[in-house]
DNA sequence: GTAAATGCAAAAACTTTGCAAATTC
DNA sequence: GAATTTGCAAAGTTTTTGCATTTAC
């Protein structure tokens, strides 16, 4: 089994930055729109330095990232585990909470303001190859 | 409410083509890999003609666009109600059928050959503002 | 002092789009 | 014949990367 060594070695500004950013957050901002938040407060970080930083955090498990979106990544500052519903045509993406979903067999849930369709599961983990 | 209409107007060669290559696919290839199977059938078709085709099949829920995979985006040939299992290191995909997942409460999954360490939960639909 | 992280800018990767020509019904 | 779809190529978007410099510990 791979060491889970810890990707967060040094605390710069700009990455405490970025994660008060994400811990305040009540969107789901996408990483540019990130980018121009945390520029307010640190405005020569660059672009690159907030992928790296995202990435780190959401393999360290402090943030969550949403691929399934139909467009754009979008990132979420919530690490607890909740769940979420997007809309087919504009895109918006919001929380759901697990007891707003029945789980007696496939999940259904309802979210005020929204016609679900659909749902999509993914699990992750290791396959035996990639387990050392 | 919209009109639901077909998008699927004229099955043409190379649409019925990638429709039998997705309907065998025993695996969960990106637009590219797909692109390269329906070019030894169909030598001229343009990747942008696949990726136009995938997005309607994908509409018509003829087929599965599967985002959350940790990297580039993968299509299932199976639209029918089914799951999946990606490794977070080496980005493989696998199919999860619902017999295989515990329902219980938040689900559980378990699949010879992966250690699973988690699950997204996505549902989708349309946001009131976009429901006419 | 040393290794990790950043800024910059370029490149890579992925996806969409405009338009004339071809094709389907 | 009319409208959809295609091929091509270009452009658009999003994300990653190399490297010299800076920063945290």
């Amino acid at each position: 089994m791979a060491k889970a060594s810890s990707s967060l070695q040094r605390m710069t500004r700009q990455r405490r930055i970025l994660m008060e950013v994400m811990d305040r957050a009540n969107w789901h901002p996408t990483a540019e729109e990130i980018y121009n938040v945390v520029r307010e407060r640190a405005p020569r970080i660059s672009l690159g330095t907030v992928y790296r930083n995202l990435d780190v955090l959401s393999r360290e498990g402090m943030i969550m990232k949403i691929e399934e979106t139909g467009g754009q990544r979008r990132y979420d500052g919530n690490p607890k585990p909740h769940f979420h519903v997007f809309c087919l045509k504009c895109g918006v993406v919001r929380d759901l909470h697990e007891n707003d979903i029945n789980w007696d067999g496939p999940p259904e849930a309802t979210c005020p303001g929204f016609t679900i369709t659909g749902f999509k599961l993914v699990f992750e983990g290791y396959c035996s190859a990639c387990l050392d």
